[in-house]
DNA sequence: TTTAAAAAGTGAAAAACTCCATCTTTTTGA
DNA sequence: TCAAAAAGATGGAGTTTTTCACTTTTTAAA
């Protein structure tokens, strides 16, 4: 026990999740749920959630990025979102408890606590406000999603490389510069439309002035224009 | 108050919302409920929700059916769904009151109730088995949103065009034979497509004989050759 | 370090789709 | 019930996008 500790202590002493959580719950409350948690590591390409399985936990992602991936009959596969440590994940099993939708899949080393759901739906049975918070990350998570759905759904491609570039930058790089954790195959699928289709789009803004690529790197140039990209669509 | 009980009072005597809410609160606290609860008509095209805007309600739509409509910075729509009656709408706002983000309009004449936000959560803080039955309609609705962008997001319009027949007879129209309440404009709007292209592929399902077209009204003929479509595409 | 495999990139033909102009039919309201 | 407006339908030109066949570059593993 002082071994598991002392591992993941300076983790645990800046912990977002625990942060959010003694707001509304009490430590030894706390303690409660920390005690089954079990940090996990998983490597570049690793599945933590999988599409078509039932899972027992939610998982606190402290560090690496994520795609929540899904698979259709044909093999083809879409990315719905891309998201980044700190986050919590599989929030859309918490209340109905069917099969998981889609996958979640690392897209970079990650590292995380894994918290059981009976627990955690234990607690926030017995606390409303503990409840409430954990649910409004959730209903968060559906907002964005619909957000990024719609900038999908009724652009063309220009538009839609636009979007992407603009989200990876704003809410995952955090970056104008940032290296790539996707593959172009990765962006297609992101961007629902065809490998080559996205090496095109982005040769095309690189010549325009708009971006820089060089590689798995891509540096923003002129935000201006590709918000016009964005709106045009 | 003895005009609208009995005005309203064949509707309430079977109302599946009563009849859910009766599953996990008192009568007393329907009743707390129920008082602050009015009765309103939308006429066809009428907006319920309006993008934008903030709610202080609840509607349970006894009558009718409705299109999820979001509108883009251009002026142009996406239909995100389209449910009918009976069904809670106005979920996404429980939790966080924050604007709408799709507007809810009436597709045919409606009937529903308006049920106070603030009074409905109050019930909530203070009936865990409540919230979680309001809140897993919440999270079902998120499951069947997710479904229909994925549907839409990496077919093409032929396919695209496929599911959206496949979900009207299935889930809103409730047979093989329906008269659509939307107009080929709004079909096209669904599929994030043109509506000459909704228009050609109608008629090219119905050269093929998959479904028989004539106006409004729509027949499926040939069901797993438009699973097949579906599936291809 | 070499080699095999995976990813990135290219260009052109074919297919899918939109846009436009125009015409017909249906719906709506005075 | 008639006229105006809205919706539906059509075909073709032009654009966007995919697909394919192939080369080059990068990555990973023996």
């Amino acid at each position: 026990m002082d071994a598991k500790m002392s591992e993941i202590s300076e983790d645990c002493f800046d912990c977002f999740f625990k942060a959010t959580c003694n707001k509304s719950i009490s430590e030894e409350d706390f303690d409660f749920l920390f005690q089954s948690t079990i940090q996990q590591k998983f490597k570049k390409g690793e599945i933590i959630f999988k599409q078509g399985m039932r899972t027992s936990y939610l998982m606190y992602l402290l560090k690496g990025k994520v795609k929540f991936n899904f698979e259709d009959e044909n093999g083809k596969n879409l990315i719905l979102s891309i998201n980044k440590a700190p986050t919590l994940l599989g929030l859309a099993n918490i209340l109905n408890e069917e099969i998981n939708i889609f996958s979640i899949i690392a897209i970079e080393d990650c590292r995380g606590c894994l918290i059981d759901l009976n627990n955690l739906k234990m607690l926030a049975i017995n606390n409303k406000l503990f409840m409430m918070n954990v649910l409004k990350m959730s209903t968060d998570l559906f907002r964005s999603s619909i957000l990024n759905f719609i900038s999908l759904a009724h652009k063309q491609v220009n538009g839609r490389i636009a979007d992407i570039l603009l989200y990876l930058s704003k809410n995952v790089y955090e970056d104008k510069l940032f290296t790539l954790t996707l593959s172009r195959q990765e962006l297609a699928e992101f961007a629902g439309c065809s490998k080559e289709n996205v090496i095109h789009t982005l040769r095309n803004f690189d010549t325009d002035g708009i971006i820089k690529v060089s590689g798995k790197n891509i540096e923003i140039i002129n935000f201006e224009r590709l918000q016009k990209v964005s709106k045009s669509g």
